[in-house]
DNA sequence: GTGACCTCGACAATCGATTGCACGGCGAGG
DNA sequence: CCTCGCCGTGCAATCGATTGTCGAGGTCAC
């Protein structure tokens, strides 16, 4: 049987005080205004007895759901989970409830999903979806909702963000290739529409220019999205533009996987061949053929970090907008592994390509 | 800015009637109460205006939160993601909406969350995360709160569960392995404490009875956790007990894992010396080196599958139990085939063992 | 023409909390 | 001893919906 729920006015009767005074004994913040003595017993009684807050109740009041909003991609996508663990982590402590949605980067079922969060009075949103240009940001900023952006930025900065360091990520895998011999790098780059293909994109390119190479249009190619079909299809039209380059820097890891289809349908062998590097280190790509060189982001910690920022903002409407960035690191494996030891060079890969 | 939603009053006043005739005219179950031409200027009239329930208020008067807890023991393993994404889209469907929590298969964890669910008043429980003997799902029966179990069942099955054709799919690998010419079938099995691994575990036994080969209790582990480094120290101690078999069923992906970490510590090669098969088809095993052959649990299906049966117990409180099994698919690949071909045996196995 | 019945919609209570306001009692100061 | 002020608590309104009850008005039969 469901036996009914403590509520406020069971409490204050047990006590002998009225209900308000319970609330009021019950609540931090308020708890100043009552005796110590009465206090000290509510809290005994309700503990007793096992009162809960009714969160409905409270929210109806209040107007606050102790409920956050998250919109993500596609939770199928393995960089996710981490991501969403940290901010379920971070917001259970501070008493929040996150509420989950896929988006598959649809604008109409964003507008249909954004409309359901209204409806169920989210106190704020965690966004990973956003485009440079986004209109769920910009209606979130017109109804004057909390919002923290995390793993993509706006362009126009106006709401907090929690992004991982692309730029230095760029740089490690880049002097790395450099490092191992290379000099002519090609680039699969994300879509530009997104800030993280975009902000890899530059930082490529001035991470050649640092290291005093020279930037050639033609070993860049952006792909369409974040997925292995468009990464291998990036990747032979790299291959058909021109073969001099020696290493691939993928925008993700899903476009380096890409990579590796179709350096095996082109009967080019990776790491021997050619160097490929991704970006996430999603789980498993150390276990492919070969494990491959990659970014490890701190996803659970750029969750938890969005999370705190957002409760922060929650507990202090006009927190200041806050930009976090989080340090990724190098991941070395066998796809970029033994570069110079092979002393290999153009003219294997020449043979290779005659081979065809 | 803010603006103050639309509420039932405004669209009475509006119209010029008594909310409770707003409230009427909108609830397709007491339309019938009210005039069809008042009823259809209130629709208009709340279509004009914007109105949109209130979930809170809705909730606090009538007790139900349209709201469902989702218990799963880590999200961050790659077969939640699909369940959770079908469980989502059917509860959005039907108006319900998921809250999500990962237990890590702490009881501590568990009793806190669920703690939490109780307290946030879900309608419902969906648990992917049930022992064979669970207290949360005892606790769900004492409360009277409905839920459905997914993926695992509990051996009391009083509970509605939906799960996977388990004794099929180990039916399927090992007919399977038998067709390629192996009969000496070793089996990694998962916990026997959890329903999936039990069953795989008996499956396998009587799928070798049903095909006339003999059971070698010596080439049957239970591993402690469904991990790769529980995988891995199965396999290494079924090779030490003893060597002579040809082909592994794992009870599922990540001890397959293992396996191959094991086989490639002993210098025993996938699929030339050893057949390895896996269970659930995780993104990225197509990748492997040798990609694995598995069995296909339709996840996504599960999960909507799950949500429909809740939904369904929701909006009939006395539905009956219902348990729904789905079957899977065998997915062939490199790390079982060929393998009469190479018309290799036991020979060849004591020459790479001797080579150690 | 009148009474019984039925239909439709208004009224008001309610869910469980929060919170502005009023009030009673107490201490201090004149 | 009276009054003023303040502190601590009670009172009641409120959030936005649902729903049992009641009454007004219309219809119909006698």
């Amino acid at each position: 049987m469901a036996r009914p729920r403590v509520t406020l006015r069971d409490v204050a009767r047990r006590v002998g005080v009225h209900p308000s005074t319970v609330s009021r004994a019950l609540n931090p913040a308020t708890r100043g205004l009552i005796t110590e003595g009465i206090a000290r017993r509510v809290t005994r009684a309700a503990a007793r007895l096992g009162y809960r807050l009714n969160p409905i109740a409270y929210g109806l009041k209040t107007n606050r759901s102790r409920t956050v909003g998250v919109l993500v991609p596609d939770i199928t996508n393995p960089v996710f989970p981490p991501i969403i663990r940290g901010i379920e982590d971070a917001l259970a402590e501070a008493g929040y409830t996150a509420i989950l949605a896929n988006t598959d980067n649809d604008a109409g079922r964003e507008r249909v999903i954004l409309e359901n969060m209204f409806a169920r009075r989210v106190d704020g949103l965690i966004l990973a979806t956003a485009r440079r240009r986004d209109p769920v940001v910009e209606r979130c900023i017109a109804e004057d909702l909390p919002a923290v952006l995390i793993n993509r930025m706006v362009d126009s900065g106006a709401v907090s963000s929690v992004v991982n360091d692309d730029a230095f990520g760029v740089q490690l895998v880049v002097r790395h290739l450099i490092d191992r011999g290379h000099t002519r790098i090609a680039h699969l780059a994300g879509p530009l529409t997104l800030s993280t293909g975009n902000a890899r994109h530059r930082s490529f390119l001035s991470a050649l220019k640092a290291a005093g190479l020279r930037n050639d249009a033609r070993r860049v190619v952006a792909c369409g999205a974040f997925s292995e079909s468009e990464g291998r299809l990036g990747f032979l039209e790299l291959w058909r533009r021109d073969r001099s380059f020696t290493a691939v820097v993928a925008a993700n890891d899903l476009l380096a996987l890409g990579c590796y289809d179709a350096a095996r349908e082109l009967g080019v062998r990776v790491p021997d061949d050619l160097a490929v590097t991704g970006f996430n280190d999603m789980p498993f790509v150390d276990k492919l053929q070969p494990p491959l060189t990659t970014v490890r982001i701190p996803h659970y910690r750029m969750g938890a970090q969005a999370a705190r920022t957002l409760v922060a903002r929650l507990h202090n409407r006009d927190a200041p907008v806050e930009h976090v960035t989080l340090r990724p690191e190098l991941v070395v494996r066998a796809s970029t592994a033994a570069l110079e030891a092979a002393g290999r060079g153009t003219a294997r890969v020449r043979a290779v390509r005659s081979a065809l």
